[in-house]
DNA sequence: AATTTGTAGAGAATTATTATCCATAACGAG
DNA sequence: CTCGTTATGGATAATAATTCTCTACAAATT
């Protein structure tokens, strides 16, 4: 079984469990979450799910996301433009973002994070609950390409 | 002489020697700016403004923000409701935000930043340009009156 | 099957920000 | 000091993302 597969079952089982309902359109959104290796925008799904689901609204995008934020399954990237979501690694972690090709990669450096988060704790008597932590350059293949 | 005075005389002659127009309205966006200590959003600004200058408009509280960040003068903290700004440090540099409160700290970091900016370009091959490092949580005084 | 209640859909409302357009004010030239 | 050029400010409309409101329907419960 694929990871997006069990990915998908861990949410139905998820919202079941939450007492919510099961609606064919949570459903679709569900799998073209878990499906997604990257980070879509609420439009992003919203085109996608538009294919199968011609009567599916924005506006019900949103309020799915919103469900599977409170139930700490996806992770909301509030970027200044437009948000973006991760519903595979709904914790927060670094991320990178090109600025030529608009692409968001993970940042995988969770001790780095540790050791900061920290230091700022100790440092400014903050408690942190959560952060944020994006950073904008040039990914690797356009560098390649550079111009 | 005060430092926001000498913040102050300082963005004055850089708008001069730029060959940008001294207007009133932006020598006192200037002024507070200079003035301000925290991190005040557009709409802060021109309500601050509009007092001395009942006709200014938040338009143009944003081309003179735009403005001053073309120059380098201002940095914009990219919120996802609202941007706020800084005009004392121009610079990326992490920032606290308070969730009861709403109160925006710096956090001095400069070294753990270096560190984790050193480390994302090594471990992914990203080049960075600029970063926004948020961190949310309570502030010590927040955590005082805990509630 | 009836009832209650959650949810989807349509579209309006909200909010931050940007663009347009024109009268006016700033500033260098004379 | 005045004038003319031209950037700039103000009013307003436009945009865009997101949220709200309301109604009808669908789902679970009885």
């Amino acid at each position: 079984m694929s990871d997006s597969q069990a990915r998908f079952e861990q949410l139905i089982a998820k919202l079941r469990t939450s007492e919510y309902r099961l609606t064919p359109q949570r459903v679709e959104l569900i799998r073209l979450i878990a499906a997604s290796d990257g980070h879509p925008s609420a439009s992003e799904l919203y085109n996608q799910i538009k294919v199968q689901f011609p009567t599916m609204s924005l506006a019900t995008v949103y309020k799915t996301l919103d469900l599977l934020k409170e139930l700490g399954e996806v992770l909301e990237i509030g970027l200044r433009d437009d948000s973006h979501y991760d519903g595979n690694k709904p914790y927060p972690h670094p991320h990178l973002i090109c600025m030529k090709c608009q692409k968001i990669m993970d940042g995988e450096l969770e001790l780095a994070v540790k050791n900061i988060v920290q230091e700022v704790e100790q440092n400014f008597g903050f408690q942190i609950l959560k952060h944020q932590l994006d950073f904008y350059g040039l990914c690797p293949d356009c560098q390649k390409q550079k111009e």
